[in-house]
DNA sequence: CGGTTTCTGGAATGAATGTTCCAGAAACCA
DNA sequence: TGGTTTCTGGAACATTCATTCCAGAAACCG
């Protein structure tokens, strides 16, 4: 028979959806992504189709990794409220840090692409009502373990702190204030009490 | 003496807004932005220096036209919130109605170079706060006029509106689901009651 | 070992990119 | 009118882009 394939596939994966994400897709090169990737460009091509389907791919590699991020943190035993604080504050603190400041590559995919590639779209949509669920799950909980009051329309709720996670997410993209920040986070959990 | 301009500048300025609006600043090609603003290469090159510069002027140009907008919406004699709901309202129409799906020129831009282009994060910054500020005096004014209650810290509150009109923005790019976008309008304007 | 498949690197492709150069026509004003 | 400047269109530029082709080395397995 044949020789294997000599790297890691969802490695590779993975250090191409960490260019996509702090890139975008425009600005991506090629010749970056085969760098970055530690594979060669053949096996690029052979192996995911082209620059744009390794882009859908990184995204979906993006909703396997992040969304179980989110719903470990939402799902843990615990304060459903203190849960929330912690992952909204994360954000912040993040941005703050020295490090690179890419956002949500959900949303910088949404933002670049949505309008006119159907498929990024579609595969937006997907990863949203995914951590809308979650969101979801963690509010009924919340409600269940009589943290959170009876009269809020939870599926509504979890899809406002979706929105605003993806806005504070921009916002922190062009300021350090940490002020600022404090502020939209602060109001945005002000509704679930 | 010379020759004058033959075009006019600032409508050229326009045209070319619209392009980077709907396409970004990588994927807007010099030629499809000569070709929407009607003036010769050359001239583009001679009036605004190359791409970058142009993009830039034109991101000044949205701040200009939009934060007029807004200003003008918000500063209207009447009801407060109305206004607001208005505000987000016409977020929601605008991106179920038929036509492109642009989102906000200044989120667009955040997004794709803030965090690689410290001119573009700064022109972000600049956009946002006055944003937030036009947002504040209208905080302000419905409290004057008893319509918003007196605890609220109207400061991060207008902080907390841009952002979410941000989120928003964005998520009406993925969806065109009417009852996500309402669900997020509604509970994020539920914060001034 | 031998046949098959994959990896590797580099070269080659053709198209598109942003930018500059040029030459002539057009418009202004002293 | 003449001198100056701007517009116009097209050609030219070098670079970069995504993608494909190729040839040899490497690894697997019957």
């Amino acid at each position: 028979m044949a020789r294997h394939k000599e790297f890691d596939r969802d490695e590779a994966l993975h250090r191409a959806m960490e260019v996509f994400w702090s890139r975008g897709y425009e600005a991506a090169s090629v010749c970056e992504l085969v760098k970055h990737m530690g594979i060669n460009r053949q096996s690029l091509y052979d192996t995911f189709g082209d620059k744009h389907a390794l882009y859908l791919a990184a995204l979906d590699r993006y909703r396997e990794v992040e969304g179980r991020k989110l719903f470990e943190a939402l799902e843990r035993p615990g304060s459903v409220k203190r849960a929330l604080r912690q992952l909204f504050e994360g954000v912040v603190e993040s941005s703050l840090g020295g490090g690179e400041r890419r956002g949500c590559f959900v949303g910088n995919a949404t933002s670049e692409l949505a309008g006119r590639c159907r498929a990024t779209a579609e595969k937006a949509c997907g990863q949203m009502a995914a951590a809308e669920e979650a969101l979801y799950r963690a509010l009924l909980r919340g409600k269940r373990e009589g943290e959170i009051g009876g009269r809020a329309d939870l599926r509504a709720v979890a899809r406002f702190l979706y929105s605003s996670l993806q806005g504070l997410q921009l916002m922190s993209k062009a300021t350090r204030d940490r002020k600022t920040l404090d502020d939209v986070v602060r109001v945005t959990l002000s509704v679930l009490d």
